[in-house]
DNA sequence: AGTCGTCAAGAGCAGTGCTCTCGTTTTCTT
DNA sequence: AAGAAAACGAGAGCACTGCTCTTGACGACT
């Protein structure tokens, strides 16, 4: 009796692949703003009022990308630090965020969709958080190991953050259980410096500047792990 | 007989004008992607073709959007930095980055236009580099008149940048005459990390996680002031 | 076997950017 | 000052979008 209903839910599920697909491709060419239904539709043979049967709506499309987006990402993230000798910290470090800029280099319309301006309309759900935060549990995970190795001595850079301060970043330190906050901290700083650096980049405010941009980064990296107090 | 001429385009300048203010209304609400060039028209009372009189394009509406808001958010930097004291350099990059940051918070949508995501099919014309350096302009006087006095001494974060990575900053470099290569890489990680907050901030990446997001700012300008060794 | 839900298709609505044409008005030239 | 030239607003129209509604056919469950 299941393989009866199977039948009809497996063609279903196939279909909202093949337009998951589609739309990642036109995505992947035209960016966020060209993504169109009826232009997926053509390109199945369906007449456009049909897509309405799997997505309610062009966001409901959208966010299945974001989805795919942050997992595709998150995956490529798991898989680097996965194949990393766990011990080697710093090389964690540093393989773990050269995967995340390569990715976005060569997905620049889905890291957009994922960490630019948020779409004209578009709310992101709930649905997104489970996924999105796979990168920075991989970073959480890498600090809360070095801090227990005794690899991480957090150089003075200026006065220490206010208990207040370190109050805010609570929701991130439940992330790495037994890591000072001022250590936590700095985490999170290097991790939107990170960011800061990719969204430059995809985003072209280094055309025309910066020619060589993997060694800046990698430099960067280090200069990061230097403040986090990373030191092997 | 200049009058006569002006007469016509002074009429023409401002309805330009009025063209780009109701859009800058437009996009401040409804953001880039509900930028429409039919409802500016509609809320002129003119019909939709009239507005290509004025702007040839959507996208050349947008350059002037954009060319407008690097220069708001320019000129709110240089009014900062010109009304704090000369000499004190750590008061004037803190002070000029949160004027960064109060811009971005409470321009969303502008500010989504400048350092966000490109506009699909848009891409920026070289008309809008003169105004787009402004900011990091203000950096590099305040980083190039601290290292004249003697007031920054980079910490030791790892190893030094190789002379080719110095080499790939040269641009920036030319910004800050006299500073040594390995401050200007300083100083471009805090200039990226700083707008990679101001991203994640402003595009809703610390929603419920970070609230008072002010005062963790005001840290990681203390951190990346640490970094650069820019001490008093 | 009959009923009910799912599906693709088509027509249609309101909106978009953009083009072209047509009179009118203003400016420049002779 | 008169005529040529340029600029202008209005309107119709094209191709496209997301989305809704209805219709008729097919497949699944009682």
């Amino acid at each position: 009796m299941t393989a009866s209903r199977t039948a009809r839910e497996r063609v279903r599920a196939e279909l909202t692949r093949e337009i998951t697909d589609i739309a990642r491709r036109q995505l992947a060419t035209e960016g966020a703003g060209g993504l169109s239904l009826r232009a997926v539709a053509r390109e199945m043979g369906m007449v456009s009022s049909a897509i309405y049967r799997y997505f309610p709506s062009r966001d409901d499309l959208l966010t299945a990308l974001i989805i795919d987006g942050y997992n595709a990402l998150g995956e490529a993230v798991e898989r680097t630090d996965a194949a990393s000798p766990t011990g080697d910290f710093l090389g964690r470090w540093l393989r773990v965020c050269h995967t995340m800029r390569d990715w976005a280099v060569s997905h620049p319309h889905e890291y957009a969709l994922l960490y630019g301006s948020p779409v004209p309309g578009y709310h992101a759900p709930q649905d997104t958080v489970a996924a999105r935060v796979r990168d920075v549990a991989v970073l959480g995970r890498i600090l809360t190991e070095a801090h227990r190795a005794g690899a991480i001595t957090p150089p003075d850079l200026g006065p220490p953050p206010s208990p207040a301060v370190v109050a805010e970043a609570a929701d991130i330190s439940a992330l790495m259980p037994g890591v000072p906050g001022e250590v936590v901290l700095r985490g999170a700083i290097a991790w939107t410096s990170v960011y800061g650096w990719i969204n430059f980049e995809v985003f072209g405010q280094f055309d025309n500047t910066i020619e060589d941009r993997k060694s800046v980064f990698d430099h960067l990296l280090r200069v990061l792990a230097g403040t986090m107090g990373l030191t092997r």
